[in-house]
DNA sequence: ACCTGAACACCGTTCAAGT
DNA sequence: ACCTGAACACCGTTCAAGT
């Protein structure tokens, strides 16, 4: 007797996504996901192998959206310093819409992520190799992509919190790496 | 009539992070805890309010040992350039010796733990002082301190995996910020 | 094929009772 | 003053039973 389903496993990973972002990935339980969308949590049992897989898959929706945008974002600019500058802008918009999204997609490495995020930085490749060389652009991207992360994490954290002219401080830490690669 | 104790917070804390250090910190219990020092997880209760004052505890330590390292480092140069290298080099060191210990760090940012943390921005000054000017050491500092931390997370999270020259990654980091702010 | 309740081992935390 | 076992509400996860 075929029972149907009362949800589908987008609608899951939707429904855990939303409360990621609203409650932090710490404190969605199992339950929570499975009451969201209509069912019990043992039933999330035969779509995800459990809670790391389905959690990886909202990780996984957002690093690709995440590089989505920033590939749109590059596209928008000509000059290659302008657009690792928009790269930057946008990754730190991003990252400041979705603190809570932002946290998980670096808390539990999964295989596939690792292999999105090596996309992320991929894109900032092409603006680097017209700036610096195809041969410096990948020792240049390792300069620009833990400033980001770590500004990011620094900021979300709280680590400066007393102090004022955050925007500013980003944008000098742009220019200064920028400048540091000429 | 004086029950005696069977242990100290000082014991419990150097327990609790030696399980840390070896399991990471969401693996670590309180009865995991408790049962290293020979007593039962509910006594902890007598010492510490909750999970997170024991482990923030830990976080304390962590960074105190972590400054003291650092100055140490500065100490042994003369020149601020030169300082400031050997700054980044004990902290990464200190991360990668401490892998799991450095997640802890920058997991549950305490109140106290960002008051220290701030004095560990604040050793960098001194020598950007030097470099730069009094009037843009801030400034500076928000540009090293935050490529160190992003590279030292992506570092251990295994974004570098597939990458050969580590080492030259950060030395290159550190020498383009340096001279991105000349 | 998918969902359910019941069960399991495990959490953090509280508390009355012991010394 | 500190420790304990028992209890509570909650986890993730398994599984036999339902449709």
């Amino acid at each position: 007797m075929p029972a149907r389903p009362k949800t589908t496993d987008a609608e899951i990973v939707a429904a855990a996504r939303a409360l990621v972002e609203s409650h932090g990935h710490d404190q969605v339980s199992l339950a929570d996901v499975a009451a969201a969308v209509g069912i019990r949590a043992p039933s999330l049992y035969n779509r995800f192998a459990d809670r790391a897989t389905l959690f990886a898959a909202i990780d996984q929706e957002a690093w690709t959206e995440l590089n989505a945008k920033l590939r749109a974002s590059a596209a928008r600019q000509r000059e290659p310093a302008a657009q690792l500058t928009a790269l930057a802008r946008t990754y730190r918009a991003y990252a400041k819409a979705h603190p809570r999204l932002y946290a998980l997609m670096w808390a539990n490495p999964s295989e596939a992520a690792l292999a999105i995020r090596s996309e992320t930085v991929a894109i900032t490749l092409a603006p680097f190799g017209k700036l610096v060389g195809e041969r410096d652009a990948f020792a240049a991207a390792r300069v620009l992509a833990p400033f980001l992360h770590g500004f990011l994490t620094m900021e979300l954290a709280g680590a400066f919190r007393m102090a004022p002219g955050i925007d500013q401080a980003f944008a000098h830490g742009i220019a200064t790496i920028l400048k540091g690669l000429e």
